[in-house]
DNA sequence: GACATTTGACCGCT
DNA sequence: AGCGGTCAAATGTC
């Protein structure tokens, strides 16, 4: 069907618009290979990085091409920003893109955000609107304030409705088939919750006009991290060990004792890295270990579905004694 | 056994 | 009344 493009038209359609994009794209690719075949120039990072930078750009720019053509939007669900030597430790992805100075990569903050920043650690967003204070009570269908949402690229590995790992735990509390939408609305709540009274919440969507992308909606911040006591449920509190207390040692135990500063990268690159995310709250079967900071670096890392064999591998031993 | 997920029912806002 | 959000029992996993 591409085939009559060849035929050399004088006038172009959008579609041999796209298509010479998508040739520019694997030309440079071409060039890329030819270089790495014909010089050491695979030596050099920076000439490695700009050149697959340039070819995700042509690759991009055809696809939002074609997105146009069939009118999909304009979304890159699968560009991932670059990985930057972040400083930044508590919202490590958030803040290593500069998603200002890129069109599919806005960041769209609406008044009084600062306060839910905690809520997005997240990374590979594309856009993010964030509101006021969260919904109280049992039902809020009207979203008042404190929520953020967030365009998250689903990788293409894995499970697909799972974003990237927000370097949180989540558990799942529901699903809802939500109107005129074709894709279930996931809930989420902090796996922390009972220990550290976390009200941290999000919820889980796949949009209907790009699959390959999730909105996630953060609502409320994670005291759990924040807070350097746990706050005893007084349903709890009869138990010396909270039934979360595990979860009180997992990831952020002990906030203040263990700085996230030396994980941001890490943690980056974990999430990043995975194929799919741990994701809510997969501490599968309760085999939250007992780790801090060390076993949130090795979370970040590791954490992609891998029903914590992985973790379990590494932090049995403290675990087990 | 302990925890997470699933899913139908319930609640309350619009 | 309809819908979105939450609860909680049932079920699954480790």
């Amino acid at each position: 069907m591409f085939l009559c493009l060849a035929d050399s038209e004088p006038k172009q359609t959008p579609m041999d618009e796209v298509l010479s994009q998508v040739f520019g794209a694997c030309r440079l690719a071409g060039e890329l290979e030819s270089s790495l075949r014909l010089s050491n120039a695979a030596a050099d990072a920076h000439f490695l990085l700009s050149s697959c930078e340039h070819i995700v750009d042509a690759f991009n720019k055809a696809i939002d091409g074609v997105r146009m053509l069939t009118g999909e939007g304009r979304m890159r669900p699968f560009e991932l920003p670059p990985i930057p030597a972040a400083e930044d430790d508590e919202h490590p992805f958030f803040e290593m893109a500069d998603f200002s100075e890129s069109p599919q990569l806005s960041l769209e903050v609406q008044p009084s955000a600062a306060a839910h920043s905690e809520a997005f650690a997240g990374g590979g967003e594309a856009q993010v609107a964030v509101g006021g204070a969260s919904s109280r009570g049992r039902s809020s269908r009207k979203r008042k304030e404190g929520y953020v949402t967030k365009k998250v690229p689903v990788l293409r590995t894995g499970n697909m409705e799972v974003p990237p790992d927000d370097g949180y735990t989540w558990r799942k509390y529901g699903q809802k088939d939500i109107l005129n939408s074709r894709f279930p609305r996931s809930y989420y709540r902090c796996t922390h919750k009972n220990y550290y009274g976390c009200e941290a919440k999000k919820q889980v969507q796949r949009l209907d006009a790009d699959p390959y992308t999730l909105e996630v909606t953060y609502c409320g911040s994670h005291t759990c991290k924040t807070s350097p006591t746990p706050i005893m449920i007084p349903s709890l509190a009869h138990s010396p060990i909270g039934k979360d207390e595990k979860d009180d040692r997992t990831c952020h135990g002990h906030p203040q004792a263990a700085p996230t500063t030396t994980l941001s990268t890490s943690i980056q690159l974990g999430n990043w890295f995975e194929g799919s995310s741990r994701q809510e709250g997969q501490t599968q079967g309760g085999r939250d270990v007992d780790y801090c900071p060390v076993a949130e670096f090795a979370d970040a890392m590791f954490s992609s579905g891998s029903s914590g064999s992985i973790m379990d591998a590494i932090y049995l031993p403290r675990q087990g004694n």
